[in-house]
DNA sequence: CTGACCACCGTAAACGTTTACGGTACTATG
DNA sequence: CATAGTACCGTAAACGTTTACGGTGGTCAG
């Protein structure tokens, strides 16, 4: 005998007296669920998952999905543990159960994805390194399979997704380094097909048109999301004859390679360069100090898991107002790393 | 009709006979196995994992529980994607799903464990940031979980585990210095109560004593396992009036913040004081260039996956001679940053 | 007193698998 | 021809839940 048959003997009810007291519906004498809760916890009964998801289909799991490989997720990966957190504590509260479901660096995400969602693992997903044609999304929605997604994409399949607001970022670093005379701005941009690099530069077109400038192509640099591609872009631009004068960082981590780069040839960031790039655990360490945009990781996690939930109709009331789709401004900590101004 | 009994009414032949035909049982036509199979991929049916599970009672899910916070994992988190991805590809050998269990910094790792377990969530799991007093340990032994540690430590469960060489890594590393006349050689070590610091500190201790020297208590330093961490022992260092010469870096990730405070101060590695760390993606971008210890951590993940397996009834006849306790042996990748030598 | 209503509870089916058991038809052996 | 053996397959129980449905006993209004 047992689970929650053996709860059932012991207090001489019925299964599904038992059940239903434990489920909290309200069919049942509040005394006798005083006694079933309370035989529970003494037995240490716990439901079977198993049986549980049989008969209601549901898993009471929700999996987000990453990238394994510092190449791809970008962000030195300590950025999705933040976020992780923030979800972590949202779903806790409805008894779901997070799980990180990484994709290898050798497979194909769409086929990760395809295994996941075949094997029926989870009741939600949440997807990151959103591509800026992400046929994921198709997929999920043809499945009616509630998801949102970290960071926008041109495939809208009308799931929520929540993302950082790139173009706020590029707005405000350009007028911050035209007003300090600068003209020759250089920016990076992900290597790959990832929609926030097109975001960003676009963006970093539009404010410099705004001043009457123009984005030189020769100026956008493409690199690896990591230390490695920090590195790269400071040689490219170092070996240049007509150097930018100043740079736009869109991932967190580059900065550390970069400056690397540039102190290998005793470029100094703020007097001979002018920096604005992103904050991290890492950048504090950078010296002169990093100029660069922040937010808390944690909520956005927090928003992420609310988004997702509002979609599934078991939480959904809970959640009437969580907006579907937002961009997060970041804030920007004034640093040493854009002090270079130029005469007018 | 849906499930295993559509595919058998399809086919005219009983469910029975289908599940044999897709579980590779023997007491099956293979012309039968051959059209159910078939039929299978064309209706695009997959076995539902909850009525699997139920009956099985297993889950096919593996957890690598980890923990959220490069405060607590304090290999800057890439060290854990790398391993993550050599276990993955062991285990989609067989048809294993793995997943990253998180555990909120804010959550207590043995609580987390509990949950997991009591949900009956994974057939197996690899525990990381082991303690030196591991209660986790003995609570999975108790309910025969199959489990395996990166990380030796004192509690002792019959289960197997893996491990860096820090041993071997300590004794190498102050044989080197001792050799090009250090004396008063520095060690860290993480702040809490991790294994690996006191298998790293004792050991330099031991390899000292074998020159005929002493571990100043004053030289052991403990730190986050991070760049602020690395950051802070750098200043601790070099506020002391009788400056050790000589310095090892237990993590991978201190050696960023520790170049930074040296440099603050103009202290230069290699010149002016010889330091003996370990590799990572980040380091490669110090200058000079750090001596370090370097594995293939992907290597080290798939030996993970096969000491588990080794574990488990279901698998372990194909896993016969997995090594189930291992140390593993890191390469010394020689760089400028141990080129400080003292005249004897 | 009768009927309706209500609060509570028991019964049993259903979710989708796997697998022990037994049955059938055929082959081989004496 | 009788028997044993074999190869294959169908039947049905079991895994642990949830939940629709119906039943029981009590209360209360008419």
């Amino acid at each position: 005998m047992t689970g929650i048959r053996r709860l059932a003997q012991h207090l001489d009810i019925s299964i599904g007296t038992v059940s239903r007291a434990l489920n909290g519906r309200p069919d049942v004498n509040e005394e006798t669920r005083r006694r079933v809760l309370q035989a529970a916890t003494e037995l240490g009964y716990v439901p079977n998952q198993s049986g549980r998801s049989l008969r209601q289909g549901t898993t009471n799991i929700i999996g987000f999905m990453m990238q394994t490989g510092t190449e791809i997720t970008g962000q030195g990966d300590t950025f999705f543990m933040s976020v992780f957190d923030g979800i972590q504590t949202v779903f806790a509260r409805h008894r779901l159960d997070l799980v990180a479901l990484l994709c290898s660096s050798s497979e194909d995400p769409d086929d990760y994805l395809k295994r996941v969602v075949a094997r029926g693992f989870a009741d939600g997903l949440i997807l990151s390194a959103t591509q800026r044609h992400d046929p994921r999304f198709e997929f999920l929605a043809k499945r009616k399979i509630p998801f949102v997604t970290l960071g926008r994409s041109l495939t809208d399949v009308g799931q929520p997704w929540l993302d950082l607001d790139f173009e706020g970022m590029a707005q405000i670093s350009i007028d911050r380094l035209v007003a300090r005379g600068h003209r020759r701005i250089a920016v990076t941009r992900p290597h790959d097909d990832v929609n926030l690099g097109h975001l960003f530069v676009d963006q970093s077109a539009r404010a410099l048109a705004g001043h009457g400038l123009a984005l030189d192509p020769e100026l956008i640099f493409s690199s690896l999301p990591n230390e490695a591609g920090g590195y790269q872009v400071a040689r490219q631009l170092l070996a240049m004859t007509d150097r930018p004068t100043a740079i736009l960082l869109v991932n967190e981590t580059i900065a550390i390679g970069f400056y690397r780069g540039l102190s290998e040839a005793g470029v100094k960031p703020g007097r001979d360069i002018a920096i604005i790039g992103r904050q991290s655990p890492q950048s504090h360490f950078l010296s002169p100090s990093l100029t660069g945009f922040t937010l808390s990781r944690r909520d956005l996690g927090i928003a992420l898991a609310e988004a997702l939930l509002a979609t599934m109709p078991a939480f959904s009331h809970l959640y009437p107002d969580a907006d579907p789709r937002k961009v997060w401004s970041e804030d920007l900590i004034e640093g040493e790393s854009d002090a270079h101004t130029l005469p007018a």
